[in-house]
DNA sequence: GTGATTGCTACTAAATTAGTAGCAATGGAG
DNA sequence: CTCCATTGCTACTAATTTAGTAGCAATCAC
């Protein structure tokens, strides 16, 4: 399994974040969970731990492609680590989940009323 | 100033969420607030109104192509609404904010232990 | 060994976003 | 009314990101 040590863009502070002058960790934050699938994959290894295949089958058979550079991204910002099983969140990871995991309720009453 | 009814693709329940299948109201959202800027704005518009070009220095100019996007499916989604000030948060809005707001200072926090 | 599964890379096509220019509408100032 | 600044936006092209598919090396189960 060859690994080549490629550039994983993950947003730093005081960078411009994608354009971002200001480099606020909040919008640093919004930089790298808005990416495609970001949110996704904390949420889906919120209640347990995946393997790659897992969590791409979880995630609506999302790319591989996709999937590992987020999880690259992910892994580069403290949120998500290798486990035994596969991949898991880690204590960072939970923490932000636990911020968004109200969300969920939310979203379904949104989903409603929309 | 002409209008174009051009199609506005807010993701739906029950829709192929951009890839998802699922069509689980959090992942409609995830969806719908992962794209670039979006939460950005929702931030950027909850202390105060503000006009589209208010709103396009606060958020490091971004190009008025991708702001009027966002809008028009923040909008669609109910989510923000035009004000006589420019643009606000909905009912709706707000409440998403508050679920969102708590990362600013977790933000901060993760941002410190990177 | 053989076969199945896992983690991932490589590659091309499609979609999204960035970046810039500019115009029609509105609102003063004189 | 005329001039001019500001606002809200559209049009267009270039760059970047994501989708989608194929497939290979490593690991594991027999």
């Amino acid at each position: 399994m060859v690994q080549k040590s490629d550039d994983v863009k993950i947003p730093r502070l005081g960078d411009v974040v994608r354009g971002s002058k200001s480099g606020q960790p909040i919008m640093v934050l919004f930089d790298l969970i808005g990416r495609r699938w970001a949110m996704g994959i904390l949420w889906n290894l919120s209640d347990q731990d995946c393997t790659f295949r897992e969590l791409q089958a979880r995630c609506a058979s999302l790319s591989p492609t996709v999937l590992n550079t987020r999880l690259k991204e992910l892994r580069a910002a403290g949120l998500v680590e290798k486990s035994p099983n596969g991949y898991a969140l880690t204590d960072a990871g939970h923490e932000l989940y636990i911020h968004l995991e109200p969300l969920g309720e939310w979203a379904g009453k949104w989903a409603k009323a929309l």
